[in-house]
DNA sequence: GCCACCCTATTCAAATTTGACTATAATGAG
DNA sequence: CTCATTATAGTCAAATTTGAATAGGGTGGC
């Protein structure tokens, strides 16, 4: 699962204890290409120190704080992720998108709720993308470039959406959603 | 949850049984829109019966195969199916590609080993490109714009996915992954 | 003419995710 | 100064998903 290969990929730059992943995770946008919840977080962990494949360096007492617990990847750990990227990769696992569904069904309600939600739905997308642009940008120079096609392609996926998005919105304006027989205007 | 969604909007139609809703599910190419697994299909099917929004509506029984319980939808259950599908425009999910994190994380392990993962998987995109083009083609006469829309949509998100993996893969043969400071070739 | 695989239809335990909750400190606004 | 919000750090029960198992019948290929 991929909480498990990121746990691993970032353990293997340096040592970390699990909020301090969540904070790396974020800098660098990956919470934009994956769920991150704090309590699959922790469950990845704790399950991979259960495996053999991470293991407490250090706990770091404090009076005020709960303890945090910092973690070090094994080579046994090394050698899981390895085998996870490769099996994601190989794996024939597509995406969905889950307002697929939502819209294909959408003909049935009332409609102008619909339109009222996919204007801000669109105004939201819109953000999204620039906000993808610019974690882009950023990055140029300080990341490598396997991080940089991560980047660039969450950015081009957002903007396919926000084209589709907005195509859908042209229609139920119309009020066609319910039409059949001619094809979309593209 | 959009299993949920499914099954009502399907059972709006006609009343079905869980199996017959998978069948149609696959006819009309939702299980590329979406994940479709048995076990949660006949989870959501009981949890929806348990709170009424469908009820039995018959049990077919047969000597040689499992008894067949075929639901219809109820009140409760119609008014559910609006609000889930407007919860699910309104609601800022994001879709998630489980490759971002594998590639980005690729150029830690064998470039070779990953290479050769992309081309077979680069195949199967296309395959799936080629596919999901066809499905809406051969809709086209024969459903309502909205799905029309939902079917286009997998395409194009399948067609920006190819070319993304195109462009990575040019880099991995060029073993280029590691490299930084340099935008992208686009 | 038989072996392997797919279809029908469903169930279930185990793995994982969700979402809310706990508690304290620091920061900023008014 | 005080109230609200954000950041730190993590836990847990309940909901959901996964993946495999069951079991008989049809079907295509060699």
């Amino acid at each position: 699962m991929s909480m498990k290969m990121v746990i691993l990929g970032l353990l293997l730059e340096r040592n970390m204890h699990p909020y301090e992943i969540k904070l790396v995770m974020k800098e660098r946008a990956m919470d934009q290409m994956m769920k991150l919840q704090m309590g699959s977080l922790y469950y990845a962990v704790d399950k991979l120190a259960g495996e053999g494949h991470i293991e407490a360096v250090e706990v770091i007492h404090s009076s005020d704080r709960p303890d945090k617990t910092i973690y070090r990847i094994t080579d046994k750990g090394k050698a899981l992720f390895e085998q996870l990227i490769l099996q994601q990769i190989k794996k024939n696992d597509i995406f969905y998108h889950p307002l697929y569904t939502a819209l294909a069904f959408s003909h049935h309600i009332d409609q102008s709720k619909v339109e009222k939600l996919l204007e801000e739905r669109i105004r939201e997308t819109e953000h999204r993308v620039n906000y993808a642009y610019q974690v882009y940008e950023e990055h140029i120079a300080i990341v490598p470039r396997s991080v940089l096609h991560a980047m660039y392609g969450r950015y081009e996926h957002s903007l396919t959406e926000l084209k589709w998005l907005k195509r859908f919105y042209a229609d139920i304006t119309e009020r066609k959603l319910k039409d059949a027989g001619t094809p979309l205007d593209l």
